[in-house]
DNA sequence: GCCATGAACCAAAGCGGTTTGAATGGGCGG
DNA sequence: CCGCCCATTCAAACCGCTTTGGTTCATGGC
């Protein structure tokens, strides 16, 4: 039926059994009656070969179900046509869910463009090493970075290795000399806190994520500048940097409710953690956009969305899935032109007024 | 202070700069007057080299910041070291945050194991030809299958191209001819409907995942096998099938609770679902374990595990990250030794009593 | 003293593509 | 009818690693 005996190879011992019947390029030119070179070129669309011959070829490629070995590929080529994402173990062992959408947005791209995702789930402790191999081997051609941090390493070891990227983020000390996607996360923080004190609110509280994250960090500028220039003080009992699970909004939650002097709104740097927020009121007796105001950075999980017309928390909105996208998008096109400049990219999260805001109570 | 220059090819164009000053193995080979095949060899402890070669090419390959190229190395040896997994793109466009729990376990056993995670995003029409094209370019060495459905048809796909795989879960036509790991759905379903019906409660709903998955499927029988068992008619206007998101528990379980015949407990699919349904209550101003008992099943999301003594939820526990290491570890078993018999595991849920149980309310 | 033995090392042939440099042959102007 | 050019096609080298099938040389038994 074909002719695969003759191509066999003495010392190749295949892992499975073709039973897809697939072909090699060989064997495909040996069938059509041509050299490799004429059939590797009308397949990747050179110009050298006649319109009649590459019909053929590509005819035959498809009846034979002929995919090129991805590895012989890379080999020959220099490009793995791979992209990493490497995620470091944290003490808490898990991949969040915001990060979860943010692969999702950037898998779809890399499926349309022909990239393989590869994602390496490392201990932090081997995040460097990982990158370094990652270079040297040439398994990618490229990487997206999660969660800058102040005082990131990366930023300079990408560098020496010169390995593509893009942050997804900005490192907190470097604005330049590497391409990023980012929300304005300042500014976003900084109309939500306006916004509560136009309600009349003076004691907000913010419950954010890692205090050495880069987005955190600017959050909580945009916090502390609002309300410094309306001539609030920032008490530090109203502000928490912890990791951005539901049991955090919770806790938090019911202990700042329960304080002496409770707030009167909690900004929240994930919906996940509003989320315990909200059951946090509820446990007390408290109704959200009444007795408190609750706004969130809402990544638009997918899991979480609704489609009700009025959002169940007012909120500063930028989506996960859609970073992901743009972030792999950049960084192909660097790839593809590595002469290409810096691409800087600073989103602006949109304030979605929702249920969970309204005036300050009066009685206070 | 090293030779590249000999060994610079005429056509090879590498794509990034290679500043991390890597050496191949011919070069490492010329650097330490040793022939490519001994110092292959010595690498990858081979027993005809002398310990003292050996430890002199470790020495120089560490010094020289050796690493082997992974394609040539695939291609030579026919395996790829990376194992895969197709997402398809539902029409909701979601990585739901079950599957990111799952990838986390399997990722830490891969980077442990020395094995790369290839992660394919694809619109569902083509995930057929993503796993025929995974398995005619020989990019990984094997598959995780995930969410098997009624009728799925990767059962026979798989099969016909030979490419090793496990499924997490099981075909609900086929038990056997493939390896898989799966909760005993249908059992911890069953439980917890007699739970519930030991409290008093008789009409108990059910927010079930989608209709065609195998897991609802089996959760559903465990469902009516526990009513029926104690004689208690199924009341198709109790059991919902939709994917799991907290709307869905919200609209649901607000459409269940202000119905003319509420039901008194409610079974939830997923944490998700439940945080939904919690909502929902509350909004009426029902308590959970008092007014409404609700019992999820709880895949333990990284990111709402509390580590609270009493749960919030009644809940059948399994865990989705144990799920997924233990998927790796089997697939890597079978890919290092195709001659193991299938492997079927599967794991009881463990039913863990909170705060969201109650005996049945006696006014009704 | 001779040859079998085995330890240590090596040359070369793959793996399956891509790419360079050259060959082939048909069309066409002179 | 001849020679040149362009359109096609091809042989061979190469990517970097593994592995087969030697070779070399010291050792030791007889």
């Amino acid at each position: 039926m074909n002719c695969f005996s003759s191509a066999v190879s003495p010392n190749f011992k295949p892992l499975w059994n073709t039973r897809g019947e697939s072909v090699n390029l060989k064997e495909l030119a040996a069938l059509l009656k041509l050299s490799p070179t004429t059939v590797s070129r009308a397949l990747n669309g050179y110009p050298e070969v006649s319109e009649a011959t590459r019909r053929r070829v590509l005819a035959a490629a498809r009846e034979h179900n002929y995919a090129p070995n991805s590895f012989a590929k890379q080999l020959a080529t220099g490009r793995s046509h791979a992209i990493g994402h490497v995620v470091p173990l944290s003490a808490h062992e898990m991949i969040n869910p915001h990060f979860s959408d943010f692969i999702s947005g950037a898998g779809r791209v890399y499926s349309r463009l022909g990239y393989d995702m590869v994602i390496s789930v490392v201990p932090d402790t081997e995040e460097e090493a990982t990158y370094r191999k990652m270079a040297s081997r040439r398994s990618v051609d490229g990487v997206v970075i999660h969660g800058p941090v102040a005082g990131d390493r990366r930023y300079d070891i990408l560098r020496e290795i010169g390995l593509p990227f893009v942050v997804h983020g900005r490192f907190p000390e470097h604005m330049d000399g590497y391409s990023w996607l980012d929300v304005n996360n300042k500014r976003a923080f900084r109309r939500a806190t306006d916004f509560l004190l136009d309600l009349g609110h003076r004691r907000i509280a913010l419950l954010n994520g890692l205090d050495h994250m880069s987005f955190a960090i600017r959050r909580r500028m945009g916090y502390e500048e609002a309300l410094t220039a309306r001539g609030v003080a920032v008490d530090p009992a109203l502000v928490f940097s912890e990791e951005m699970v539901e049991p955090y909004g919770h806790a938090r939650g019911t202990q700042l409710l329960r304080s002496a002097a409770p707030p009167s709104a909690i900004l929240c740097s994930s919906i996940i953690v509003a989320l315990g927020v909200a059951r946090a009121a509820r446990d007390l007796g408290l109704r959200l956009g009444e007795d408190l105001s609750v706004i969130t950075h809402d990544d638009e999980l997918s899991f979480l969305q609704a489609q009700s017309d009025v959002p169940m928390f007012t909120s500063t909105r930028s989506s996960m899935q859609a970073a992901g996208s743009r972030a792999a998008e950049m960084l192909i096109a660097k790839i593809q032109d590595p002469g290409l400049p810096e691409t800087h990219e600073l989103w602006e999260a949109v304030l979605t007024v929702g249920g969970s805001t309204g005036p300050a109570p009066q009685t206070r």
